[in-house]
Order: C-alpha cells, then structure tokens, then sequence
DNA sequence: GTCAATAAAAAATTCGATATTTTAATTTAG
DNA sequence: CTAAATTAAAATATCGAATTTTTTATTGAC
C-alpha cells in the first residue's frame, strides 16, 4: 500500500487503522463526505458487507461511531441512513463553522511557535501548488480537498482547546459535504486563492482580527455558493 | 418500572430505549456525567456486562457512539475509557456552551410560538420548586440537574437550527460533569435561582440582549466555581 | 538485580448463527 | 375495489464462540 492511498482525505490525519472497526469508520466517512453515499441513502448492512468486505459487527460499531458525531442517522431497530442534506443545514453548518473557527484560530495564532509556521507555510504551498495545477477535474477536485483539509488544519494546529478542535473537526466534515457541491458547480479557483494568501499572510503576522475577517469571508462566500448550487440542483 | 425510573436525567427527552444498543448508551452516558464512571476509568465489557446485564456487541455500539460525541476515548485494541477532566477542558466547554448556548436562544427566541412560551414557564416552576424542595441532598442534586436541564433545553426548543442543538447537546451533557462538582463544592442555589428568573423574563419579553447578557453571567459564574472546585480537589 | 525473551492470562475484536423486528406481499372480508 | 389481517421475506439486533491482540507473569541470561 502506497502511502498516498492511505492517506485518504477528509478523515485528517488519523493513522493507518489497526481494527476493521476503524478501518470501517473511515471509509464510510470518506464515501459519505465524497458524497458516494448520498444524503438519505438507507445503510443495509449486506451492502456494506459487500462493499467493504468487513464484517458486520465492526460495521455497526463504525455507523455508531458516525452517528455520534451526525454523519449518519441511527433508527432503532431500522438500520441506519446517510444524513440528509438541505439548504437550512448548510447555513447552519456554515454559521457554525466560522464561530468554531475563529474560536480555534484565536487560540492558534496566539500559541503557535516555529514548528507550527512551517507547518503552516509548507501546507500553504502544497495547496497553492494543487489549485495551479492541471490535473483531470475529478483528482484535481481531490487533491484539492485534500490540501484545503491540510491547509485549515495546520493553521489551528497550535490550539489547545481539545473541546474546539473536536467540535469544528466535527462541523468541517460535515460542511465539506456541502462544500464539494459548490466546489462542482463553481470552479472559481481564482478569488480563493486570494484569499488563501491573505489568511497564510495574516496568520504569519499573528494579526488575529485580520485573519478572522479573511476566514469570515472565505467561510460566508463558501456558504452562499452552496446556497447556489443547491438551488440549482433544485430547478435543473 | 415506573415513570420516574425511566425518565433518566440528562439523557434529554430521548424516549425509552427499544433496543439494547440504544439503552446501554442512556445507561453509560447517565453513569459518566453523573461521575459514577469515574473519569480515566478503563471500561472493561466484562466489568460493564455484569454491571448492566448487556451483551458485549450492544455495549461496544453504544461505547462507540459516546465515543463519537467524545464522551469516552476508544484506543484502537485497547477497549474504551472514559474522557479525563481536566480544568483545560473545563474552560474550554464554558467558553463553547456560551457560544452555542447564544446562537441556539437567539433563533429560538425570535421563533417561539404560545407553546413554546407555555413549556418554557412549566418547566421554570418545576425547576423553581426543585430549587426550593427540601429533599436528602443526593435526591435533590438529581431532581435539580433534571429540572435545570428542562429548563435550559425548552429555552432552547424553538431553535431550528438542528446542528447548533446537536452540537449544543454535546456541550451541555460534557459540561455537566463538571457542573455536578461545583453543585457539591459549593451549595449555593440562591443566586442561581435570581439568574433562573431572569432568564425566564428576558426569554418572554424576547429581550434577545438581556437573555444573552443573563446566560453569559450565568455560565460564567459556573466555570469560576467549577475552576474553584477543581482547585480544592487537588489540595484537600 | 536488571533486562530481554518467552509463556500464560486477560481482554478486545470479530465471526457465524439465532432471535427479533420490520417491511413487503398476499390473502380475505366488507 | 379498498382496507384490514395474515403470511412470507428481508433486514436488524443480539448472542456465544473463536480469533487476535495486549497485558501480565515467568523464566533465563548477563
């Protein structure tokens, strides 16, 4: 196994799974984000099995696991089903994102040493890099997510608040569902990655208000193109 | 079994269990925030199978989804243990409860209709009569937490915004182990019980800036006392 | 006595089979 | 023909045993 396979996006840098349980739990995660398993899409069990050729008591563990933190729904005694998605969830998810967000930052910027400004730079280029390059669109979508996860990562990676870190790792994977779509539907690459430069520039310089507002407005803008795209999904 | 057995505190109007999987989580999540599961506790499923008469598959679902909210920490081949506490993780939670505590009244605020206000005055007398009740202080701590958790969640109950609750549930039942030290450290209901009355009249004025102004002093007042209980804990 | 290697015990994880519940199909009464 | 009731099929949830991994205890070399 190549270490890019398994580097599998999204799922941040959780190591290689040592138990199928886990294993299960970041495949669904991967496919569920990916949107494969679409909102609302019922979990048989045979399926999975099939799927992912893992047992079915591991597979229940890793939906329970998911369904803890919103992925996916778990009805009593009917299985369990893919969350669904809506335009109201979206706002939400974004509205959340950014207060979690800046939470996380804040604390970021004010604690980050050395380590964490390579981090920060070198994750910035990789990214930079992706958005320049002339892939097919389908694994330039991935790369992309990918070093966007990496980028966003390292820049709240100097926080502390385990709690923050938790609960915006939790609303990023969710939003990331949403983000794909827009990603899809707009392929404006050229305004983020202003605004890429501005956040790396800001969180350099530690300039805390700067970085909020540029993430504000990354964030916002994310969230009204979502808005779009799922309107257009509607009315096709 | 009667009414009052099975309406667990905490576990919010979740309705009774139908399946194991589904009991043994109200089961442990009860137990941990209720400090009978010590924190760093290693939860063995024999140890745990004995003590719920559950069987290991159903326990490891409902271990899993607590791990997902962050309840307990699974190690990969090493079983499940229950979340430490620290005064860290304390502040952290006071701070994010605030946060969502705020975006959550907001939107229920501006949307609650008559019967929302009707659940919300209800479950204040009850909590209010709790508050004055004159039971065995063991007795009362849990009628208190369970009228102080209605309370807090009919505020909030016209809020539509489904991840902000989500994510609010998580905070609150994390937060809430904590908040059970500082009810026995320090037994002072009354100023609660004035920024209980507050809050209800700002809620049914829809004063959304006194509201905010009230749970900001409210949940604050409880991070210092739990810093301070924290603090006795480890110099008895 | 300390450390590494080995063996035994305990614990966690997973599998295959079974019991229970839900869903779909079919029948039957009105 | 519709709708309730029955039956059959499918899917979920649970159990108990088998497997794998970790932890503990023991042995033996230095």
């Amino acid at each position: 196994m190549s270490l890019i396979e398994d580097h599998r996006l999204i799922t941040g840098s959780e190591s290689v799974a040592r138990s199928h349980s886990e294993r299960a739990m970041q495949l669904l995660r991967a496919d569920i984000v990916e949107g494969i398993l679409a909102p609302g899409l019922k979990l048989k069990l045979d399926m999975l099995r099939d799927r992912y050729e893992i047992g079915a008591a591991p597979l229940r563990e890793a939906l329970s696991r998911l369904a803890g933190e919103g992925l996916v729904i778990a009805q009593e005694q009917r299985g369990f089903v893919v969350s669904g998605m809506s335009a109201e969830e979206a706002n939400d998810l974004g509205e959340l994102r950014l207060l979690l967000e800046i939470e996380a930052l804040r604390d970021s910027l004010s604690r980050g040493n050395e380590a964490w400004q390579n981090r920060v730079i070198t994750s910035y280029h990789w990214l930079e890099r992706a958005e320049q390059s002339s892939l097919s669109l389908e694994g330039r979508l991935d790369e992309l997510e990918r070093r966007n996860f990496d980028f966003h990562e390292a820049l709240v990676s100097a926080c502390e608040r385990r709690w923050t870190l938790h609960l915006r790792g939790i609303v990023f994977r969710q939003h990331e569902r949403y983000r794909r779509l827009s990603r899809i539907h707009t392929a404006k690459t050229r305004l983020v990655s202003d605004e890429h430069r501005a956040l790396l520039d800001a969180a350099l310089e530690r300039n805390e208000d700067a970085a909020i507002a540029v993430i504000t407005t990354h964030i916002r803008r994310t969230t009204r193109a979502v808005g779009e795209a799922l309107q257009a999904a509607d009315q096709p």
